[in-house]
RNA sequence: GGGCGCGUAGCUCAGUUGGUCAGAGCGCCUGCCUUACAAGCAGGAAGUCCCCCGUUCGAAUCGGGGCGCGCCCA
């Protein structure tokens, strides 16, 4: 046995012999009940490894080489989740282009990542096809470093198993959620003012947004009234969109503005009739109490236009800035004083949010524009406030309300039964629950699934278009379910050629794609081969294990959760289990934009993979943790101190023989007890717990007590039972130990074991071999006092607390010791007395029983050490 | 503003149903080369269990109210 643990060599060897074996197959050929289906995340491949995945993925490793010596059939994939936005995002920025689909494909052209030169330049436009083969090169990069970290690292995933959520079996599976779930009447689209990303330039859903504390300001603006020479004053946070504005209201209890309900408000610069009407909703706190209506402002300029049939007066374009085509004085931009309007109007056009709210503000802020005889409509300087703004997640303008044609999933109407698939799972931490409770409850919005963006699953449908060349988007042609996947940009629709694309009388294709979550949510069903294998399907759906983080319990797991109960009114797991996120050690959350993102593979090349492992089973599920290398180097210590006694229990040899000493029955009963505690842990997912328990036991029970008490014995040369029953249990204590280590640190245990026990139990690998059970320990009689094994280490601690005080080595030799305890400690403490006084190197004793002490204390009354061997006489006494 | 979680030794964290629950590891201090291990071993110091009030024979643990931190949602 070499001196030193070389742990590269020894954890890349192992997972070479692993996956040669395939010992992390599932087999198709075992029954659902033998079989733990393990639902993985696929993470997200933007190229940003980080040590949350290490953290996350180890987490649900050490249940799955829990369960695998169990002796389940284990089905544990690995995809990776490549569409949308980050990975388009990469590209751009990589490659420095943008997407154009008007453009026609460059074959041939090989991009290269942009120097530093060409980013000075604007990016360079290039056709979908092209963009999306270079989605598809990055993403297939990142797929690469993802498999080796997560190879490097141990998971015991069946990669045969792997796949990416772009590639054509998941296209056509999401295809086929969406045909069900439009047969079924779950899908609809429709033209509606939805949430709008100006930079991004696509809709999106609630799960999408978060709301951003913002700094505003009030604008208070004189209006005039139609037909009077009075006027009154709104205030307003978006100035700009005084061009569509459409009504005016307050509460219908306000004094101040009661008089003005029914009459007409003329706005400012562009003197459109707006009506005036009373509304509940209307705050007269906020502002000056009265306020006006805009296509649209917020989400409650939505609801106004709504209930009181407003026109809609749209003056934002999708790219965020304000059109060219209103005209005041035609259409629904009705005016006044249409050309004062154009003028104003004209300084407006084309010009971004910002810009133009300076404009508006200075437009208003000149007399000349406003009503005869009176000052100026921006009455006060604007005044500054806060408020929480609508944000896409990854984005950095506020939101905006745009009317757009979406595709939607139908389900506020369902968030009972979400719920109750909700509550048909298991939590953990159980507490998490109530994450998903609330935010079922909160939505607001069915899900929105269009996307304006190309790297992703296309919306299988197509729309005839009228002999006027309109599409009929009610009418939408659904693709068949044969023909799956299809990409209606270039495939036909059934019943048309392709000659008739665009044209009148023919079709136009869908070009939007499905939201990523639309096809990560099928993850169970990717794996089971829902709809195709319905006999695979019935064998690993629902899934036994969802692990996840808690901040996609909105995302993930609900859409999750909802696609079961859409297509087959299942609940998709029986567990799921949370795990917490990485903290820096100022326990801040680890991100890109922070900069304090680790990446892990510096750090498993500094500690190798079993300790980093340890780090991440040393947390419990749920719990947030701060990184701190403090507890690597404990892992690894760990590792060091396993391979350490495991060679000493492996080097010494006996005869065989039974368990006959008292002291090994009962130290073998302690073990006992702790495989019970160990194996209650794991079955309740609480890994940290038994790792805890296991740790603590190897260190303190094992190496520094019972190893150290039966060492002499187990090198007797005459005392051959004693020997034999020593060293046995020695072995069977290692052989547990080991296997209860294996989830967590599978390459030293697998090392060690491979040594001896391989051959010897004729299980060649740990991770196949069985989880200790209590026949292991049936020939293993009960200790007739089970006492025993703790008086000794409290003996054996008293003697070393005699030696560390009086400063002599731990192996100084004893010529005369008195130990002092209870009689019925004493009593305890007799049949083992022979190993302790040998394991002190006691060359004379006596024991006195004290009745005045405690049970349990013992205590050292007199200890005359030995002289050292290079000294003459003895010293130190006590 | 509402909900969830957290607050225990300098640091990272355990503490199941109230009763040896004042704990572990790291760090620190003092020793010790002891035939598996100095990547080790032995010993030691260290806490108002965030604060207040209550329930109880008894509270880190249960209830109420604060304070602080984090997250989720308005």
């Amino acid at each position: 046995m070499p001196r030193r643990y070389d742990a590269a060599e020894t954890e890349g060897r192992w997972e070479r012999a692993w996956r040669e074996a395939k010992l992390h197959h599932y087999d198709e050929t075992r029954p659902r009940e033998e079989t733990f289906v393990v639902d993985t995340p696929p993470p997200t491949v933007s190229g940003a490894l980080h040590i949350g995945h290490v953290f996350s993925y180890t987490q649900t490793d050490v249940i799955v080489r829990y369960q695998r010596m169990r002796g389940r059939n284990i089905f544990y994939p690995m995809g990776w989740d490549d569409n949308g936005v980050p990975t388009e995002r990469r590209v751009q920025n990589l490659f420095h282009v943008r997407c154009d689909p008007s453009l026609p494909p460059e074959p041939g052209r090989a991009l290269e990542p942009a120097t530093a030169k060409l980013r000075k330049k604007p990016p360079r436009a290039i056709a979908r096809r092209d963009f999306l083969d270079l989605c598809g090169r990055v993403t297939s990069e990142d797929e690469r470093a993802f498999c080796e970290l997560f190879r490097r690292i141990g998971l015991s995933v069946d990669w045969r198993s792997e796949y990416s959520t772009i590639n054509p079996r998941c296209r056509q599976l999401a295809q086929h959620s969406f045909l069900d779930l439009f047969e079924k009447g779950h899908a609809y689209t429709l033209e509606a003012p939805f949430m709008w990303d100006v930079d991004f330039q696509m809709a999106l859903s609630q799960a999408d947004v978060e709301d951003r504390l913002q700094p505003g300001a009030w604008h208070d603006i004189e209006f005039g009234v139609v037909g009077e020479d009075t006027g009154f004053v709104i205030s307003t946070t978006r100035p700009e969109l005084l061009p569509a504005c459409v009504g005016v209201t307050a509460h219908p209890e306000d004094s101040r503005f009661r008089h003005l309900f029914g009459k007409r408000a003329r706005t400012p610069l562009f003197h459109a009739p707006v009506p005036i009407f009373a509304s509940e909703r209307a705050d007269p706190e906020k502002g000056t109490g009265i306020l006006m209506i805009c296509t649209f402002g917020d989400q409650s300029d939505v609801e106004w236009w709504r209930e009181e049939k407003l026109p809609l007066r749209q003056v934002l374009g999708r790219d965020g800035r304000l059109r060219a085509e209103p005209h005041f004085g035609e259409g629904v931009f009705e005016s006044l004083e249409p050309d004062a309007a154009n003028r104003c109007y004209a300084k407006l056009k084309g010009k971004r949010v910002g810009q133009a709210r300076r404009r508006v503000v200075e437009l208003l802020s000149d007399a000349a524009n406003a009503a005869s005889g009176r000052p100026a409509p921006l009455r006060t300087a604007p005044r500054p406030m806060e408020h929480a703004l609508r944000f896409y997640e990854k984005g950095e303008q506020p939101l905006e309300i745009l009317p757009s044609r979406q595709w939607f999933i139908r389900l506020l109407d369902k968030k009972d039964a979400l719920l109750q698939k909700g509550a048909e799972v298991r939590w953990r931490p159980p507490h998490m629950e109530q994450r998903f409770r609330d935010w079922t409850q909160n939505l607001a919005l069915d899900w929105c699934v269009s996307r304006q963006r190309y790297f992703g699953v296309p919306i299988p449908v197509w729309y005839p278009l009228d002999q006027s060349g309109r599409p009929s988007y009610d009418e939408a042609i659904v693709a068949d379910a044969a023909a799956l996947p299809v990409d209606p940009m270039t495939d036909t629709p059934p019943g048309y050629s392709e000659a008739q694309r665009g044209s009148a009388g023919g079709f136009i294709g869908e070009a939007d794609i499905f939201d990523t979550w639309f096809t990560s949510s099928l993850s169970p069903q990717i794996g089971s081969g829902w709809p195709l294998d319905p006999a695979r399907h019935q064998r690993l759906f629902p899934a036994d294990l969802r692990p996840q983080a808690h901040e996609i319990i909105r995302t993930w797991a609900f859409y999750t959760i909802a696609k079961a109960l859409l297509h087959e009114d299942k609940a998709p797991w029986r567990n799921i289990a949370i795990s917490g996120w990485v903290l820096d050690p100022e326990r801040r959350k680890m991100s890109k934009s922070i900069g304090n993102a680790l990446t892990p593979l510096p750090l498993i090349e500094q500690f190798s993979a079993d300790p980093v492992r340890y780090w991440a089973a040393s947390a419990r599920l749920g719990v947030d943790t701060a990184l701190d290398e403090a507890v690597f180097r404990v892992g690894k210590r760990l590792v060091t101190k396993l391979w350490n006694a495991s060679k000493f229990v492996l080097s010494q040899q006996a005869q065989q023989g039974p368990v006959c000493a008292e002291l090994d029955r009962a130290f073998v009963a302690e073990l006992r007890a702790l495989v019970a505690r160990a194996t209650r842990d794991f079955e309740n997912f609480e890994s940290a717990r038994a790792l805890q328990e296991t740790e603590h036991f190897f260190w303190t029970r094992f190496t520094d007590n019972y190893l150290e008490l039966v060492k002499p014995r187990a090198k007797s040369e005459h005392d051959m039972a004693g020997r034999s029953s020593a060293v046995h249990t020695l072995r069977l204590a290692l052989t547990v130990l080991l296997r209860l280590f294996a989830p967590v640190l599978p390459h030293i245990s697998e090392e060690i074991w491979s040594w001896v026990f391989a051959g010897e139990r004729g299980e060649r690998f740990i991770h196949g071999a069985t989880w200790p059970e209590t026949g292991e320990f049936e020939h293993c009689p009960a200790p007739a006092e089970p006492g025993c094994f703790e008086a000794a280490t409290k003996s054996f601690a008293a003697i070393n607390r005699a030696k560390a005080e009086a400063q002599v080595s731990q192996g100084r030799a004893l010529e005369r010791l008195e130990l002092a305890a209870h009689p019925a400690s004493l009593a305890q403490l007799e049949p083992a007395l022979p190993d302790l006084l040998q394991t002190a190197r006691c060359r004379s004793h006596k024991t006195s029983a004290d009745a005045t002490l405690d049970e349990g204390v013992i205590k050292v009354r007199e200890a005359v050490f030995a002289a050292r061997p290079d000294e003459g006489e003895g010293n130190g006494e006590k």
